[in-house]
RNA sequence: CGCGAGGUAGAGCAGUGGUAGCUCGUCGGGCUCAUAACCCGAAGGUCGCAGGUUCGAGUCCUGCCCUCGCUACCA
């Protein structure tokens, strides 16, 4: 095993709270990897911060009237909050607004200048003049050249997924000013990363074939077969990190090259708060450099990062990137403009002090393979028949009972029978198994083992009998109490990784923090609790939940839904008035559809044959998330039939299928209400 | 035909050529110190679909379907 350990946990987005999917797919792993790691002796640096830089932030700003610092520091605050509520324990927690990291981001791209690393590109971008300033990805809107779209993104349409640069947009227009865009010409800074193929073939694909997750390296082995661009490390904005190079002012770092050197700023204002030297951390060979992401996060810290570091030189690599899936809630993606989300803030007001119910449900339920979904009946069975039933119960039997039969004080062994040596040889291999599981980043394994302990211990106390042998044999019931107390102590240590909280706790209970006793404690059989030791007053570790509190959750997240999606869904204005010639030369119909079914690939798109009197004919419509095509046929609808005709997705679309929006925000019909309108009238 | 990952009991997962398994849930029985644990038993699977290789396929090959990501405020 390394001597060192460097863990860092995805810098959170400081535009809005974080919420059940984040600590799931990410800290949670993350905080029990750390937490097993110092329980071995380790040397660790468990790193995070808030990412506060990027279009998002200073476009949520200016919607909201504030200051991207006023909106970086509120989320700041509550991430920062929601994290030590949960006992996430990170060694440091930074954030990429601090002049640290402003300092050494800024020192990379110096190095990385200086070794003429970067491509530099001169092209034309889409200015807006009245802002004065360049407009990258989401900061102009526009047509989109694929499918028409009226509100594409620089970046992306929404509605029919076409990935787009800002300059091919039809008629482009600033969300800032909402004034046309000139284009000018901009220099870039680019990361040659097709020049670095051979460096990540021969690390990854070679050197990780086997102890990568199959996701993590799939996709890494996807990208670099593809080839790899240059991608461009500036931007033109001016919330950042100005570019540190003559001729790049009112530039600054694109947030994807600044996010990741927090893992090192943060280590370096950690190590100078404790007044130790932080590079080993980041270069000594002997140091393992684990980076907890999500999926989306893969590219960046399995390519782009890397390269970084293997550019400047003198770093290290990530020696694994155990990206989690995604969590979904009650059946649906975790939407934050929806509001479909478990918030954590919210979670710790509704459940208080049950950090380590969510905890444990998460991880016992991790996405780890796959995507999975978090329901509150699931959360509600973990909790009621594990943590309650099992671990709880157990604990509770064993300090109950030394109370009744012992006041408390553990009672000697005395001589020991097989199944007391037996159950006493099992604990001892639980350190290794659960290890071992932590060690191979499966984690919903390792909580399964761990509540395999208390089993043993429930499964012992009942083959013994203690209750019953009280009456006849009290020498032998000590001998089982005693066994069972080292059964209690061992769940103690063995859970602190999983369950801080309760195992803190039953710490407590027990009394044992005196007793300094380690993992290794256990796996060396050692006598955990001596005879004479007193315990503590018995207390309840976990507590029922009942059906009406899950009710309440699902009846809250209904509402939000609901309240959220009718808040996004406003009244245009009216548009300048047209003549009646324009308006005359559009066809309007009614027609029938007759069959539909979901384009492949794509999310919106539904391709629906029509009857429109007695011609036949198809069109591409984006309602595929409104609608099933089982309930559309026979409807009647209102069709512009004389749209000029246009292929999307490689089916052709010839009109378009009138749609109004309803409070919620999804498309209806504009129906003709008189069904007795025949299929191919017009409408005027 | 863009690429990647996943699809195994109601839920969550393991299982890479040899009798389909584990945990939770459900049903029946036993036991009772405890917030009903533990024990015994049962039901529940055409291993996404179709074809192929093989004495033998959940596992290997080919084609297809679905979900998610790469690509959105989101890990």
């Amino acid at each position: 095993m390394s001597k060192r350990y460097t863990i860092t946990a995805a810098l959170p987005y400081t535009n809005g709270p974080i919420h059940i999917g984040h600590l799931a797919g990410v800290y949670v792993p993350a905080d029990i990897y750390a937490r097993y790691l110092r329980g071995q002796g380790k040397d660790v640096a468990f790193i995070c911060g808030s990412d506060e830089h990027g279009v998002a932030i200073s476009l949520k700003a200016k919607k909201e009237g504030k200051t991207p610092q006023e909106v970086i520091d509120q989320y700041d605050h509550l991430i920062r909050t929601s994290f030590e509520a949960f006992g996430i324990c990170f060694d440091n927690y930074s954030r990429t607004s601090r002049p640290i990291h402003h300092k050494t981001a800024q020192e990379i791209f110096s190095i990385l200048d200086k070794k003429e690393v970067f491509e530099e590109n001169e092209s034309e971008q889409l200015y807006d003049p009245e802002a004065k300033q360049f407009l990258a990805d989401r900061y102009v809107t526009g047509t989109c050249p694929v499918c028409q779209f009226a509100e594409a993104y620089g970046d992306q349409c929404e509605s029919c997924g076409s990935s787009l640069s800002a300059t091919d947009l039809i008629n482009p227009q600033s969300t800032i000013s909402g004034s046309e865009p000139v284009l000018k010409k901009t220099k870039h800074w680019y990361l040659p990363l097709d020049r670095y193929e051979s460096f990540l073939e021969e690390w990854i694909l070679k050197g990780h074939q086997n102890d990568w997750k199959p996701n993590v390296y799939g996709q890494v082995k996807s990208w670099i077969d593809n080839g790899l661009q240059a991608r461009a490390v500036t931007r033109d904005l001016d919330w950042g990190i100005p570019v540190p190079v003559a001729g790049a002012e009112g530039k600054v770092l694109y947030v994807w090259f600044d996010a990741p050197i927090g893992y090192i700023s943060s280590t370096k204002e950690w190590a100078a708060e404790k007044g130790i030297d932080w590079e080993p951390y980041w270069k000594d060979k002997e140091t393992q450099l684990v980076h907890f992401i999500g999926k989306d996060n893969i590219v960046f810290h399995c390519i782009i990062f890397p390269v970084m570091l293997h550019a400047t030189g003198g770093y290290i690599l990530p020696e694994n990137v155990p990206a989690n899936e995604f969590l979904n809630l009650e059946g649906q993606k975790i939407s934050t403009s929806k509001n479909w989300a478990v918030w954590l803030h919210e979670y710790l007001e509704e459940f208080p002090n049950q950090q380590d119910v969510l905890r444990y449900v998460l991880t016992a339920n991790a996405p780890e393979t796959k995507d999975n979904d978090f329901t509150w009946e699931e959360f509600q069975a973990r909790n009621n028949n594990e943590l309650v039933a099992i671990y709880g119960n157990f604990i509770n039997r064993v300090v109950v009972l030394t109370h009744k039969y012992y006041q408390g004080s553990v009672p000697s062994a005395g001589s020991l029978h097989l199944e007391d040596e037996k159950v006493l040889s099992q604990l001892a291999k639980f350190p290794d198994k659960i290890g071992h599981s932590i060690l191979q980043y499966r984690f919903r394994e390792a909580s399964q083992i761990l509540m395999q302990l208390a089993r043993l211990g429930n499964k012992y106390l009942a083959d013994a009998e203690p209750w019953k042998q009280i009456k006849t044999d009290p020498d032998r019931v000590a001998a089982i109490m005693h066994t069972a107390l080292q059964i209690a102590a061992g769940l103690a240590i063995l859970s602190e990784p999983f369950l801080p909280f309760t195992s803190k706790k039953l710490i407590q209970m027990l009394n044992i923090e005196p007793l300094q006793l380690t993992w290794e404690t256990i796996r060396q059989k050692k006598e955990l609790i001596p005879s004479e030791h007193q315990l503590n007053e018995a207390q309840l570790l976990f507590q029922k939940i009942e059906d009406a509190q899950m009710d309440q959750q699902r009846e809250k997240l209904k509402l939000n839904d609901t309240k959220a999606s009718g808040k996004t869904s406003t009244i245009p204005p009216i548009k300048p008035i047209t003549s009646y010639e324009d308006f005359a030369s559009l066809e309007l119909k009614v027609a029938e559809i007759t069959a539909a079914k979901k384009i492949k690939k794509t999310k919106k798109l539904m391709e629906i044959h029509l009857q429109v009197g007695a011609e036949f004919r198809k069109v591409v419509s984006g309602i595929a998330q409104d609608f099933e095509p089982s309930e559309l046929i026979g409807k009647k609808v209102t069709l512009l039939s004389n749209l000029s005709p246009r292929t999307l997705k490689g089916v052709e679309s010839k009109g378009m299928i009138l749609l109004g929006e309803n409070e919620e925000g999804g498309f209806v019909f504009i129906q003709p209400e008189d069904t007795s309108v025949a299929s191919g009238s017009s409408i005027e």
